[in-house]
DNA sequence: GACCTGCGTGGTAACGTCAACATGACGGGC
DNA sequence: GCCCGTCATGTTGACGTTACCACGCAGGTC
């Protein structure tokens, strides 16, 4: 570190003359081969440490062919979920050396056009991070690029990751109606979005499963806007006194519209949430709602991905979820 | 694009063949060199078509040095704000023809770690965006990374950019003095951070500069959870009927405890928050805020990169805020 | 007509790394 | 004592690109 301010940055073949040995003994340390005599070994670890030495990505991409890099496509929608689990994989993807290239892509044109700068950058592979626009087969999902996608049907060719959003939207409805609620109305998020299909899924078998009849879906776009929007007109219908939004940002807007309208949560009608966000223990009332576990699924969205770029055969994982009880939902009276 | 399946990718050389250039020639056309007869020009560019021709940018990186990659350094904070800020950097980086790497850095430590891996990925400059940790002089900012520090103070090394907090937190001080309060309360943000900082700067500016007495400053952790602690000491006082936020989430936090001291906002407390975060006009009331420009602050963040990049002497950006007035303060019986 | 200048183009080498092959030393089995 | 296999290491070339220099040609200037 004395007299390392060279403009030069200190390659393979420095490292090789400081330690008495060839390049390619370096380069056979740098890659754990096993092919090197422990003395070896040290004497060129103690080299690169004394020079500072870093492997020069771009030349080893250029000869291997792999960048270590891997991408994350994600929709422009300013769902509070996606930084979550951006951050997550971020995390998983760095514990495993690996690189992460953010590209965000809004809509369906987007996604082709997110999809050709990551080939240009040469990512090894990619999540897609984009529940509104479900990846078709064919065209649209290049053949040379891995991918794995995070909560988007896809075709068989792509390892598919997701929350158990089927039985968290069950176990939610069941709590609504385990609370005496005569029925349970759903806010499903957008049309076109896996998620909210799933949720909704959910939704309908538990009131099947207790033989209660479904009332229409209501449908809104995740934001709290949305939520609020239709809870405006839910909460001038005497006959609704559970509702289940499929996600904590539209909850917070039919907490406001009932609120506004005079029908007070818990007393009247209770909600519950999908997704707990930091801020639902601090909604008017603190949300009952659905727990997601971003981290488990960022892990195992990343551990998908090199099991593609290994070629290993894609499969769908499912991550549990969780309810988790507050105040927004209470026994009827 | 019909026997194009092979194997190997295309380079510059198939594309010069099939012009019936040398490679120096299709080169120059990538690059735009003017020195490239137009007739020629077309040529190429036609061939690159057909083929499909996409430049290796890791070839490129490794000649020149430069890998036409940004990073991004984002704390694990789950502040909203800054994956609004991720995604405004990352299509400012897209039109810019630069791919964005993620690193997320929790604490001091993991600062220097960010660093580390952005530094073995080649990246050609930073932007930090990490107000927890002030980027002190000297040794945890490495002298060969190109960086931009957004909402944090750094020496006069780096271009800093950032929400004009302020100016923004001295209009919501006006705003609430303005409605007749004898004096504003201020929920500060954590202790380190500039931004927090500087808000709370405005708020005792705005208070001096209309002859009133500053209450203590009392601080949160940006979380709505720490809101909703420091609200309910602050509910219990009577003297407290103007209270500003340091950030929307706290704000919320802060409504929901003086909803259950029985203190109704706005009318007898008034509420402002900062940041104007999408949900904050579904808040229990609309929570009157003040607004960042994410976009414009992306834009700048990575202008200012560039700017660094190639040379350019650091400066201080300041992007302008704006008060939004909701129902969460009205004026004062 | 010798000289220069500018323009469009081509040839060559090098960036740092790793795969393939080559080398040499040693030891064990016949 | 010879052959062969194993092991540790070295040599060479190539990945795709661009910087540098060189070339030939046209159109001027003296």
């Amino acid at each position: 570190m004395s007299e390392a301010e060279q403009s030069r940055r200190v390659s393979m073949r420095d490292v090789a003359s400081r330690a008495g040995v060839s390049g390619q003994t370096v380069s056979r340390v740098v890659n754990d081969s096993p092919r090197v005599d422990p003395e070896t070994r040290a004497r060129v670890e103690t080299a690169m440490r004394e020079l500072g030495y870093r492997p020069h990505r771009a030349a080893r991409a250029l000869r291997t062919g792999r960048t270590h890099t891997l991408g994350i496509v994600v929709s422009t929608l300013e769902t509070v979920g996606n930084f979550r689990m951006l951050q997550a994989v971020a995390d998983a993807a760095a514990t495993r050396g690996y690189a992460l290239a953010v590209v965000t892509a809004a809509g369906a044109a987007a996604l082709a056009e997110a999809f050709d700068r990551l080939r240009d950058q040469g990512v090894d592979g990619a999540i897609v991070l984009n529940e509104a626009t479900p990846l078709a087969r064919g065209a649209d999902a290049p053949a040379d690029l891995r991918l794995v996608v995070v909560d988007s049907p896809a075709d068989e060719r792509f390892a598919v990751v997701q929350s158990d959003h089927e039985a968290g939207a069950r176990a939610a409805t069941e709590h609504l109606i385990a609370l005496g609620h005569p029925t349970v109305w759903h806010l499903a998020g957008p049309e076109g979005s896996y998620a909210a299909a799933e949720r909704e899924r959910g939704w309908h078998a538990a009131l099947e499963g207790a033989g209660l009849v479904a009332p229409p879906v209501v449908r809104g776009d995740w934001t709290a806007a949305s939520g609020h929007r239709e809870g405006v007109a839910l909460a001038d219908r005497p006959d609704v006194s559970a509702l289940f939004a499929a996600n904590d940002q539209m909850a917070l807007g039919l907490l406001r519209a009932l609120a506004e309208a005079g029908r007070p949560v818990p007393g009247e009608v209770a909600v519950v949430g999908f997704d707990d966000i930091a801020d639902a223990a601090d909604y008017l009332p603190p949300l009952t709602t659905v727990r997601q576990d971003f981290d488990e699924l960022g892990e195992r969205a990343v551990d998908a991905l090199m099991g593609a770029i290994d070629g290993r055969a894609p499969r769908t994982d499912l991550v549990p979820t969780r309810l988790i009880v507050r105040e927004s939902s209470v026994p009827r009276r």
